[in-house]
Formats: C-alpha cells, sequence, structure tokens
RNA sequence: CGCGGGAUAGAGCAGUUCGGUAGCUCGUCGGGCUCAUAACCCGAAGGUCGGUGGUUCAAAUCCGCCUCCCGCAACCA
C-alpha cells in the first residue's frame, strides 16, 4: 500500500488557537480522511510549538511554570482538535522527551559537520533590556525600545550556515515545480529571500532559558526553526544514530499544511535543515490562505475572535467544517461572517442537502413501506443523473488530489442540485397515484437512494459524522471510495432507516441577536479587566510633567523616499523649525498637510527613521485603520505649551 | 520602476492557458409543484468584464499605458 506522510504546524501555545488556526487541521484532516479512502496507508501528524521566550513570559505572568503553562493550553488545543472531529495518528510536542532528545542530536550533529558554527552577535546590547539588536534594528544608534545606548557587547550564539545551501535548494526549487504550492507563494520566497541572498540564521538563545538547552555548551539554549521544524522526523522516530521504522516508513512528507505566514520557515530553512542531514526533502509544502472576520484580521485586540468550539456547539462540527472548508478558496484568503455562516447553513445544509435526503427517505417509506425495490430500465432522465454522478466522483476526486477542497465541496453540491431537479423532473408522487407507474416508481426511486448514497460516501471526508447519518438513513451496505465508482452497487430488497432531519433550519434573525448578545457579555468582561490592570498603571503627575508637548504649525511636507507609510516635515515650533517623520502618509497628503497645526512631543529622544532625522513626534489618534492628527481646537500661536 | 496576486450583476466567485452567444451560488421579482425542513423546480430582471489606447472580421481573454485593492519584503517614535 502507498504511504501518505501529511503533516500540519505545529501549533503554537501561547494562546488559545482561534476558528482561523482550527481551518488548518480541519483541511488536512479532509485530505487525510480523502487519501485514506483512496486506499492510501496515511500518517497524519499534529501537535504544539511549546518552547520560547514568549511562552515563558505569558506563564511568568500567569504565576505558572512554562511547562504548568503549556501543558493547559496543549490539552485544550487537543481537545479542540477531537471536537472537530480530526483524526490525527499522532500529536507531538516539543516538550516531548524523546524530541528533546533527538533535537540536541541534531543540533550536535550539524554542529560538529561545521554547518552550525559557534559566532558571535556583533555586540549591541541593551543591558536593562536583555536584548541584542542587529545594526539595522539600532535607531540612531540606540536601543530600538528604550533609546537607552547599546553596549557592543560580544556575546555567543550559534548560526545556521544557510548559505552554503542557497544554490542546492535554488536547484531543487526549479526542478521540483510542485515544492511550493500555490505558485504565487513560491515567487514570493524565491523573490523576497533567495535570490537577495541568504544570511545566516541564528539558531540559539541566551536571552531566555524555556527551551531545549544546548547540551555542549551550558546557558544555550536552542532557538526556535531547529526545535519546531524537527518535529516533522522526531515524531517519526528519526535519530541521526539510526531512525526507527516509522521513519524510514513515511519519511519524506507527502505534504506540510502550513499557513502562509510561515512559508519562509517552511520553504528555505527547514529544507536545508535536511539537506544539512543528509535526508531527503518533504514533496510539498501547500501554503493556506487566511480567514479573516469580514475585512479584517483576527485578533484578540480588535476583540473579533471566533472559536471553533463555541461555533461547533452552537452549531454543530459538521456545519463548522463545512463553512470552513467550502467558504476558504485555494490561494486566497476567505473570510468569515455569522450571516454568511448561516445562509450557508440553512441554503446549502438545511435545505438543499437535508431535505434531499429527508424528503428521498420519506417517499420510499409512504410507497414502499421503506423497501428499496430494483429498477427498471434507465430512461433518459435518469442516464442524465447517472452520468452527473459519475462524473461527480471523479471530479471530486481530481479537485482533492489538489488539495482543492473548496472545489471538491462544489462538486459534490452540483450532484445534490441535480438530484433534486431530478425528483421535480420525475413527479414520483404522481406516479404513486398510478398503479402502472409503480415500477417506474421504484426506478426513480433507487436512481434517488444510489445518487445519495454517492453523495453520503464524497461527503466523508469533508462532514463525517453527515456522512454517517446520511448512509444510515438510506440504509447504505456499500460506503467505500470503490463502491461508488459503479452507479448501482445498491441492493435491491434492503430497507431504508428512519428519516431523521439533518440540519433544522435556523432562524437568521433570531441567531444573530442571540449572538450580538453573547458578544456584548463577553466585551463586556473584556472591559472589566483592562480596567482593573489600568488602575495598578497610573502615572503621577510628575511623570506627565517629564512629557513636554507644544503646538507646531506644519511649514514643509513631503514623502521618505522608499518608504510608504512615512512623511517627514518641517514643524515651526515657536523660533525653532524641526524635522519630524511620522507613519501617516497612508492618511495625510503632504500638500494637505502644510499648514496643519499640531500637538508635538518636543523631549522625545531624535531618532533616525529609514535614515531621516525625526526630532520629535506628531500626536494622532488612531482606530483600526483611520488615523487622525491632534490639533488645537483654536487659533494659538504655534510654539505654544500643551498640557 | 522591490517582488507577487487581483479588479467580471446587489454580495461572493468561475471564465483569461488556446480570442468566437459572459456563467455559478446567494439575494430580488414572477411562476410551478405538494414527496419534503415555508423546503424543491422553472423563469425574469440585473453586467460599458477597473480605465484607456492598440492588434484583429471578432477581445473579459492578446499587447501598451494608467488607476485602485490585497499579500510578501522594508521603515509605523
Amino acid at each position: 500500500m502507498e504511504k501518505f506522510y501529511i503533516t500540519t504546524a505545529i501549533t503554537y501555545t501561547s494562546k488559545k488557537p482561534h476558528i482561523g488556526n482550527t481551518y488548518e487541521i480541519i483541511l488536512t484532516d479532509a485530505i487525510a480522511r480523502f487519501k485514506k479512502q483512496m486506499g492510501y496507508d496515511v500518517y497524519f501528524l499534529t501537535g504544539t510549538d511549546e518552547h520560547g521566550q514568549k511562552i515563558q513570559q505569558v506563564a511568568e505572568e500567569a504565576g505558572v511554570t512554562p511547562k504548568e503553562y503549556v501543558d493547559g493550553i496543549a490539552g485544550e488545543i487537543k481537545t479542540i482538535w477531537d471536537m472537530m472531529n480530526c483524526k490525527y495518528d499522532k500529536f507531538i510536542r516539543t516538550t516531548d522527551d524523546y524530541h528533546v532528545k533527538v533535537v540536541q542530536k541534531i543540533f550536535k550533529k550539524l554542529y560538529d559537520q561545521g554547518d552550525i558554527y559557534k559566532g558571535e552577535y556583533e555586540g549591541l546590547y541593551c543591558v536593562p533590556c536583555e536584548s541584542f539588536f542587529t545594526e539595522t534594528q539600532l535607531v540612531d544608534g540606540c536601543c530600538p525600545d528604550c533609546g537607552r545606548p547599546v553596549e557592543k557587547t560580544k556575546e555567543e550564539a550559534y548560526f545556521f550556515k544557510m548559505s552554503k545551501y542557497q544554490d542546492k535548494l535554488m536547484q531543487y526549487i526549479e526542478e521540483h515545480p510542485d515544492f511550493i504550492v500555490p505558485e504565487s507563494r513560491k515567487k514570493e520566497m524565491v523573490n523576497n529571500f533567495l535570490k537577495p541572498g541568504l544570511q545566516d540564521l541564528c539558531v540559539s538563545r541566551t536571552s531566555f532559558s524555556w527551551g531545549i538547552p544546548v547540551e555542549f555548551d551550558q546557558g544555550h539554549v536552542i532557538y526556535v526553526w531547529i526545535d519546531a521544524l524537527s518535529n516533522y522526523i522526531t515524531a517519526l522516530g528519526y535519530d541521526p544514530d539510526g531512525s526507527g521504522e516509522n521513519y524510514k516508513k513515511y519519511w519524506p512528507a507527502n505534504v506540510h499544511v502550513i499557513g502562509k505566514d510561515i512559508l519562509r520557515f517552511h520553504t528555505i530553512y527547514w529544507p536545508i535543515m535536511l539537506m544539512a542531514l543528509g535526508e531527503p526533502l518533504p514533496k510539498q509544502i501547500f501554503g493556506h490562505p487566511w480567514l479573516l472576520f469580514g475585512e479584517d484580521k483576527m485578533s484578540k485586540s480588535k476583540g473579533n475572535v471566533i472559536y471553533a468550539d463555541d461555533l461547533a456547539n452552537r452549531f454543530g462540527v459538521d456545519a463548522v467544517r463545512h463553512y470552513l472548508l467550502s467558504e476558504m478558496p485555494y490561494a486566497q484568503d476567505g473570510t468569515i461572517t455569522y450571516e454568511n455562516f448561516i445562509t450557508r447553513y440553512n441554503s446549502e445544509l438545511a435545505n438543499t442537502l437535508g431535505n434531499l435526503v429527508n424528503r428521498t427517505v420519506a417517499m420510499v417509506h409512504k410507497y414502499f413501506d421503506g423497501e428499496i425495490l430494483p429498477p427498471a430500465e434507465a430512461e433518459a432522465v435518469d442516464k442524465e443523473l447517472i452520468q452527473t454522478a459519475q462524473e461527480t466522483v471523479s471530479g471530486m476526486a481530481k479537485k482533492m488530489n489538489e488539495y482543492r477542497a473548496a472545489e471538491a465541496i462544489g462538486e459534490i453540491w452540483n450532484l445534490v442540485r441535480r438530484s433534486n431537479k431530478y425528483i421535480d423532473e420525475t413527479m414520483p408522487w404522481a406516479l404513486a397515484k398510478d398503479e402502472a407507474q409503480k415500477q417506474r416508481l421504484q426506478t426513480v426511486l433507487y436512481h434517488l437512494i444510489e445518487s445519495i448514497r454517492i453523495i453520503g460516501v464524497l461527503l466523508g471526508c469533508f462532514m463525517p459524522e453527515t456522512s454517517e447519518k446520511i448512509l444510515a438513513q438510506i440504509g447504505a451496505q456499500e460506503t467505500d471510495f470503490d463502491s461508488i465508482q459503479t452507479f448501482g452497487k445498491t441492493k435491491a430488497g434492503m430497507y431504508v432507516g428512519e428519516a431523521a432531519v439533518l440540519f433544522e433550519r435556523l432562524d437568521e434573525k433570531k441567531v444573530l441577536e442571540e449572538l450580538a448578545g453573547s458578544v456584548k457579555e463577553k466585551k463586556k468582561e473584556k472591559k472589566e479587566t483592562p480596567q482593573e490592570q489600568s488602575k495598578q498603571e497610573y502615572i503621577t503627575i510628575d511623570d506627565f510633567a517629564k512629557v513636554e508637548m507644544k503646538v507646531g504649525e506644519v511649514i514643509e511636507s513631503k514623502r521618505v523616499e522608499g518608504a510608504d507609510k512615512l512623511l517627514v516635515s518641517q514643524v515651526k515650533i515657536g523660533e525653532e523649525v524641526r524635522q519630524i517623520v511620522s507613519g501617516i502618509a497612508k492618511y495625510y497628503d503632504p500638500a494637505d498637510f502644510v499648514g496643519q497645526k499640531v500637538i508635538v512631543v518636543t523631549n522625545l529622544k531624535p531618532v533616525k527613521l529609514r535614515g531621516v532625522l525625526s526630532e520629535g513626534m506628531i500626536l494622532a489618534a488612531s482606530e483600526g485603520d483611520k488615523l487622525c492628527v491632534c490639533a488645537p481646537e483654536g487659533d494659538i500661536v504655534s510654539g505654544a505649551e500643551v498640557r
């Protein structure tokens, strides 16, 4: 049996994953289930990425150890994945013993063979911030975070010689045109990173401790990439000293399903790591698009986060799976709104699919006491249905082999609609009134049952529960993919099951009102927390007095060359004229900006932005994608103090 | 001229490879049907295919220029 190894990215355990993150595992699950249906020996890996500074921080804030913290989140993630009916074969955690050990070995091997070398940051350490910065990150020679001078400290760190493998990787990508899909993503990677030339990658840290220790050098922990990316092979029992059976059997991966945000690590660093280890490269990296809430990226600060488990609790797991899988295009971002969700639910699940099954099963009960009787010879209209059914099977498989889930589902819905139409064309209720038409009625119902059986089998990888329910309702015996390659596998004399509603119709207005209510409640909860926090963040009048603000007048303004967000303005503040750079080019035209009265923070440390000196900051209010510069309400001379 | 993708009915999308009657889903309006979850089926309205110039008997499709949107990269003091 041919093997098929498929993985998701491992989820970072800093917080609960939202529905966009959940899309990835559902998509991967659908592909894995499909491949199983097609007869592959599938191995499906998922898991969690549990190390790093961020986790150390949030755990500290929560007052628990990092391990306790990630145990909690990893459990939560696993619960959601299971709830979404994702049948992975293994769930790896980067804190698992075997993973830690092998990652250390990998690190050592790469070090011993000279691909990793011990180097030094070119100094530039900010002591209070405990952070290193590169030359380009520095602002006017000072720490970009606190503005204090940085020290030229030499701190040890390990680096991976990326450049050494660059040409080899480039060649590989050229020789394997399907290595990175979609195509547009491949171009991004090649043009933005590979062509300009790769820099050596820093692969260890000393600034935090929550990570896999470098065994031969105390104080160093292995930085995210070698740790996280290795999960794909450590999970299979890879070992530089001799790998286990699963590794020999399943590696290389057939496809890594990942979000477009981490494409760079999977298409550049990961292949190079494998080359250095002398292991084969994965066959394909599929960078899927993102799910947006309406027009916006989903984020906690915007308060527009939707969680898959909340939706599933209200609408059912398969409704969520169906929405995500059919709404997400292959390469472009998809969107979710409650309105769209309800519309899709009602129109596709309840009306088109649910009703087809329901009315068909009801007729078999009504006319033949639930018995499926043999068909007579097919008429033209029957042949049309049969042809559509057969085209659907091959069409769906073709789309799924390219991981085009939404289009594959579209193929199925085409057959569902065709079947509904078939009922109207054949009018079984009219046939039932005429005893002479009994055979014809049998034929029609047989064809319908068979068509529904095919639909039920095809839906198996997308909506597993619904698929089972459908097949049970029509009493199907033949339910494997092979059985739907032929139309007419249902044996006459079998009985259909009870007719039960698959998807209850939703009252859009009512549901939206309920949702609005619960969203308000959530917002309330949220508001209370920041208020409590802000109490602790009071500043005194003395603190405030440290900030010197004055009224200024813009006398000249132009765009900063090579930066599309920056305006450089000459601002007259009393007798003085200062140059200030602001990130407002998207909202203000330089020409209109001249003459504008503004509020300027005048005792900010001067910095260089994009190489242009900025001696202060123009205050502006912003919310989402709106931005307004603050100005004095009345007429007042420039240079006037603000407080 | 940093690299890529996109602009097609009220909404969301296909069609562009290889020019030949502009299509699908949702929504709206009208009709049909009564097996079914007020479901299903049919029909209609609704498009200067972002703008502009060119090639051609013929352009959503090919070529030039322009505008706007979105990703990636680089600066948001």
